[in-house]
DNA sequence: TGAAGTGACGTCAGTAACTGACGTCAGTCA
DNA sequence: TGACTGACGTCAGTTACTGACGTCACTTCA
């Protein structure tokens, strides 16, 4: 079977362009309204007009079609670990990467980032997914501290140091209420860490701040 | 089909007794010889009398085989956040739960721990299971935190830290050479996270340490 | 201009990871 | 003795993938 397009120029194209990005679409959507499980990689192909096989080619993974694009992003973090001055101490580096990575994110985003996550919480093998996902941007970080110099074991630290303060500042910048931007509370709570790990002076530090 | 089997006391039994850990046995064999993916779930059944169905009557995944028992381990972080001094800051009680989940890896078991991970480390799909046990492991004990009183974000900073400690940790005690305890590995990791995060004095703290 | 690619898709057949329903039978307990 | 239970087997079915091969609009280059 064929399908012959017509483009916004008028010319004739055999397939609709953008595959990937519509088969995400429609998982998304498809995922949200009829659940991760009841839906097949079939009836996601289907419904954008192409078949199981291609949806395959396009993802290795029923779950990768979440997580299509992640790429840019974690080449914010290396980026920004790049733009980090020469003689930076690893929590420096990591605080540009952050910044770096924080910025992908405009407050716009907040709510089809809400709508993917709230997808992923529901489905623990998604959750696996992002789990490795974060872990394998905590690898890439390392690498990139170890090739500025950073030794062993505080580059495989702090670069998952780094993974996890933005795992917990991405999760409390989309919810709802929320104000700040991702970049500000990236900022905090990564402070929260550096007084966490301080040696105790007279403040219990972190203890009953919220409560 | 049935299979009697003489138990030492005499006495007839059904069944083989304790197929869940012979199953986790073989599978770690099998995996290790022939590979993880050129391996079924039939033929890690078949290796032990059983079939396929009972094979996943005993594990909800083909993967969790290999994660079997792990239970006991995050039990014992767990008991060490129990035993923590009731006044000890976050840090302290992650320390409590090191030191707890470190001694129950004794140096006779870094053999069986060392094939283990070997098999785990080549495959995507088993690294990603183990991310997301780890990811657990650190939900529990942000639990365990909280449960005594530590704030958000301060619960989840502390006990994914420790998480990844102990990861780095295990991992260095595995490697062929090293003749510390995990225990004694571990405080050393710890030790270095709380230096990588203290504010700079006059050395950059963990640059070109291993140079 | 036309012949030989090339790339993005479809089709088909197959494997292996699961799942539900149901049957079996030694051991247990009333 | 008889009902019950628990750990297993059997069978049939669904779905996530994979390899091999065919198709055809579009491109390239002689």
């Amino acid at each position: 079977m064929s399908v012959t397009v017509i483009t916004t120029l008028g010319r004739m194209a055999r397939w609709e362009p953008d595959a990937a990005r519509r088969l995400q679409q429609a998982a998304l959507d498809l995922f949200a309204t009829r659940g991760y499980e009841r839906t097949t990689a079939a009836q996601i192909a289907a419904s954008v007009g192409l078949t199981e096989r291609t949806f395959f080619r396009h993802f290795s993974d029923k779950r990768e079609v979440l997580f299509f694009g992640q790429d840019v992003f974690v080449q914010a973090f290396l980026d920004g670990v790049d733009a980090a001055p020469p003689h930076a101490s690893p929590i420096e580096i990591v605080t540009c990467a952050l910044r770096g990575a924080a910025a992908q994110f405009p407050d716009e985003r907040r709510v089809h980032s809400r709508a993917r996550q709230s997808v992923i919480e529901q489905n623990p093998a998604l959750q696996e997914r992002e789990s490795h996902k974060l872990a394998s941007l905590a690898t890439a970080l390392a690498e990139a501290l170890r090739a500025r110099g950073v030794g062993e074991p505080a580059a495989t630290l702090a670069a998952r140091s780094g993974a996890t303060v933005f795992e917990i500042a991405f999760t409390q910048w989309i919810r709802e209420g929320e104000h700040l931007s991702l970049v500000d509370v990236t900022a905090n709570v990564l402070h929260e860490l550096v007084t966490l790990t301080a040696p105790a002076r007279r403040t219990p530090a972190g203890r009953r701040r919220h409560e």
